[in-house]
This record gives C-alpha cells, structure tokens and sequence, in this order.
DNA sequence: GTCTATAGAGCGATAGAC
DNA sequence: GTCTATCGCTCTATAGAC
C-alpha cells in the first residue's frame, strides 16, 4: 500500500487549498504540503513544476465551478426564485471548499497578481455578482454600490455558515439554511412597512 | 531630519499592520516593514524583541478599542438605537485600519494561536457580538446560530465599506451609510409582512 | 536609536539515482 | 513516481560598533 499511486495530484490540490485557507499561500510551503500527502517535497515537483502552479490548479477548479453556475443561470428564468437556487447551489459547493478559493481570489493576495489565471477568475466572480444582483439594480457592469455589497454580504454569509457546518457535528443543516434565507433577503429584500432606522435613532 | 526620531514604535504598528492585512502575518518579513520605515531589519529589534511582539501590540491596539466600544454600550440603555450607535462608531474606528486587525482575529491565523493576547481579544470580540445582538437572542454566552451569523454580517458589511470607501476618492460617504443601514437590519431586523421565501421559490 | 555583519534555519527549486 | 542531496536565497534573530 505505501508504493507508488495514481491520484497525488487531486489529493496534492484538496490538501494545498485547505492549507492555503489556513495560512494563506504565501504563508504555505511545500514542506507542508508534501507531509500531508506522505511524500518528499522533491516529489511535489514531479506533478508541479513550481508552488505557483499548484495555486493556478485550485484556482481552475474554482474559476470552472463559479462558471457553471453562470451557465446555468444565464438558462433560467430571471427572478428571485432562479437567485435563490444560485445561492443554494453555491453553498453547495462550500461543502468542497470552494469558500477557501473564493477567499483567496477576493482577498486579492498580492500571490495571485503575477497569476495569469486572476482576471479571468476575478472576471467569473463579477459576472456571477451580476447575476445574483438582478436586472435593474446594474448599469453595465459598475453597479449600485449598496446594491454590490449586499451581494457579497450574501455570499459572505453562505461562506461563514459553510465553514462552521463543516466544524459542527450533524452537518449544521439548520444554519445552513438559515445562512441561505438571510443570503435571500439581502439580495432580494422583502418589501417592508417599519419605519426609517434614522426614526428610531435617538442620539445618546 | 534625516537622524534619530522617536515615533518609530507608532510608525512600525501602523505599517506593521497595514502589511499584516496585504500579505498575511506569515507572508510580512521583518525587511518589508523596516523598508517602509526606512531604517533596517536591525533598529526594528531595537523597538520590538521579535516578530511576535510586533503583532501582539497591533491587536494591543485592537482590543482596547474593542473594549472601550464595550464599555460605552453597556452604559446606555439597551435598543435597536445603542445598536446602532455601536455599529458607527465601529464604522468610524474601520478607516484607522481596525479591519485589518480585525480579520487578523477573525480569520483564526495559526499565528495567533500561540499568542497569549489572542485569548483575551476573542473574549472582547465574542462580548462585543453579544451586545449587538441584543437581549432575548443569547443565552449564557452559546447564542441563536443564526443571530450570532447576523451579527458577523453585520461587521462584515462595516469592514467592506470602510475598506471601499478608503480607496474610493471623497470617502464613499454614501457606502459607509448604506452599509450602517444594511447592518443595522441584519441585526434588528424590519418587521415584514412579505411571503416567505420556500413559498417564492419554484424549482427549475 | 540606528547601523553592519553574521549565524542558523527554512524556503523554492533542481539534479540525478532508483 | 518517489527518493536523497544540494544550491542559492530569504527569513528571524543576535552581537557589537557608533
């Protein structure tokens, strides 16, 4: 059992994205990554010909998941209910760790400038907050900015209920969903009759 | 001008921490801080005995911040406006830089956990939770998951709009208060009259 | 308070045996 | 496909002059 294998590479990217989330890439080494997998450093190379083309393949695998997601819903009907199933299918994916890789693109570690992949990831991110802010709220690619944050807010929230699920013993469902509902009401917010914050403001 | 001065320690936690937020804890050497200062790696182990000490005075500064926004909050009666109030003033404190600090806290770096500080300053953080997410929701410090993810949502949405508004020209006034007021609905939600949202949504 | 010089460890990366 | 051994470099940290 301790030879040779076959799949080093898949388990040299699950393990080198974890410890990326943990440490941040620059904050990785290969030494690290090469224990975890029980092999030598020297080994590392045999499948990667530098430490920045391990990040480019975590960096495919995220950028290819956020566009089939935008593939999909670019085929559905626009409107809250399809905004809804791309929030869910999107905390799917955080099960996979797709929170750290969106992390690491959004945190734009100065690592990732010198990636020729980085625009085209960032470029997928864009265009997936494009299609969660709806029709409207955009003019064109530079969008409301309340409107933007909300967004990100929305994916903020699947990404910090992914991650205690993923601690939590019994997989944490119901806060998963609850993350999903919140993420819904940021992006779509129902229409409401209470009164202005500033009425409710009553200074110290 | 060129010779001694006495503002270095001030300096170094101010670039310091600055560094921190770009590279990562581990991904900030000692030579990046000291080139920005202009002086060497050398007159910076004048002022601090190692690395380590230069991130426990820059969470330092962190948690008495937090603290004093803690002290302040549970002098005034509690409500949706000392939330509020709360909430800007720690808007005010994200353009000094304490977004950067914070995340350093949040985003549990392993660096942190060998500092003795790291204790106290999640103690601080986990109290200042509690205040905003208002009475009823906790009990005895294990909160409702889906309040205490409101609340991180909250922040969340203070620490985008200050890191925006701080590379935005004219200071993105207008960002900082829309993000106030997203926050303050995460944490005190509008009473709604909307359907439900399993009741919006029809599957593809 | 800042400098030069240096020690010792770890880094990314390569060469070559098996 | 994995190994040992090694290169050149940067890192944190210290010693000691000014």
């Amino acid at each position: 059992m301790a030879g040779r294998r076959t799949d080093t590479r898949e388990r040299a990217q699950r393990v080198a994205l974890q410890l990326f989330a943990e440490h941040g890439y620059e904050g990785t080494s290969l030494r690290m990554i090469a224990e975890r997998l029980d092999i030598t450093k020297a080994a590392l190379y045999y499948h990667y010909k530098s430490k920045a083309e391990i990040l480019a393949a975590v960096l495919g695998n995220f950028s290819t998941s956020v566009a089939e997601l935008i593939d999909w819903g670019r085929q559905q009907p626009e409107g809250p209910g399809t905004r809804r199933e791309l929030l869910r299918r999107y905390a799917e994916l955080t099960a996979s760790g797709i929170t750290a890789a969106a992390r690491l693109v959004q945190e734009n570690e100065p690592s990732l400038q010198e990636q020729s992949l980085a625009a085209e990831v960032r470029g997928h991110v864009v265009t997936f907050f494009d299609l969660l802010a709806g029709p409207g709220v955009l003019t064109g690619g530079v969008s409301d900015p309340a409107a933007s944050l909300r967004v990100r807010l929305a994916i903020a929230a699947l990404h910090m209920a992914g991650d205690e699920a993923k601690h939590a013993q019994g997989g944490g469902e119901e806060l998963l969903s609850a993350a999903l509902d919140i993420a819904c009401d940021l992006i779509d917010p129902p229409v409401n009759s209470a009164p202005e914050h500033t009425a409710r403001f009553t200074a110290p």
